[in-house]
DNA sequence: GCCATGAGCATGCAGTTGCATCTTCATAGA
DNA sequence: TCTATGAAGATGCAACTGCATGCTCATGGC
């Protein structure tokens, strides 16, 4: 009779014990509510949604305010579409230039805008009113921490 | 002169500590990270999105195997739109099938078939695998404890 | 130089989501 | 009973996502 693999000595796939799997199910919904809402505060207060402040804060730290889309890939852990039509939207909305790659004239840079930074700034208040509500005040420091550390050993 | 928020003693809005800011941080990072890592994993493997395993677990757990719609959305967190297209779906696919709710003409009962049953029985095979390998082999089950009860916090 | 390969980015198409609204029915109050 | 309100669920439309593929150009081998 043929043993489960969970029977075996050395089974390549393990199951997940049940302070794992909850540790999963707790992260997986925890992190989408609390995402959401604040998303929804952002965008309660007009604001477009949160990729568009991750790439705006990249950019903004980047080297005179620009970079190549493939570094944006990168940093922001999208797909190559995704960033593509990202640049297109902050482009319409005057967020971003986007400017040609004097070293390859296959690629592109793009650059912030002083609205850009602008926006970013003023996002930023939002962004972290947000944060503190929904962890800052359910979260002591040290919790923080300890949680940080935690998560950093999944990545 | 008008003083910053931050600057009063007692404001509404205080700014977030750096700790809060760096685990809400990794906190969106990671999760995001691992979630498309494993839903890679079963994508790999030919199984449908996340999405329908949670709704075919609420259900093979509900009495009878049947929900209501709105039921299904308070426990998976959905707006009504969304589960009200999830159950096409799952009803296209033959895995669950719309009832008439004798108590409530407006409503109806969503039930699991026993394909349902058995592709939730399925996907839990190559779901809890992905656990193990995204989560399980990086943290111990102390790590993971003190992780369920840090996010528990959160919510 | 010439070709093969592949990097960098865009885009057509199909499927999905978000939003607002519609229909149907339940329920409380006059 | 009649009406107002609102709950349950579906759906049209516009925006967004994923996937596959297309185009342009860089680079290494010959």
């Amino acid at each position: 009779m043929q043993l489960h693999e969970s029977d075996r000595i050395g089974a390549v796939h393990r199951s997940p014990s049940p302070e794992t799997v909850a540790a999963w199910a707790r992260l997986v919904r925890v992190q989408q509510h609390v995402l959401a809402a604040v998303e929804a505060d952002l965008k309660a207060e007009g604001f477009p949604p949160l990729a568009w402040y991750d790439a705006l804060l990249e950019l903004s730290r980047a080297a005179n305010g620009r970079m190549r889309p493939v570094e944006l890939e990168k940093t922001m852990l999208l797909p190559q579409y995704s960033t593509s039509r990202l640049t297109e939207r902050l482009t319409r909305a005057g967020l971003v230039v986007r400017e040609v790659c004097p070293m390859d004239r296959r690629g592109q840079f793009i650059a912030i805008t002083a609205e850009g930074r602008a926006l970013q700034k003023r996002m930023w208040q939002a962004y972290a009113a947000a944060i503190e509500r929904h962890v800052g005040t359910r979260l002591s420091d040290e919790d923080a921490g300890r949680l940080c550390e935690l998560l950093g050993k999944l990545s």
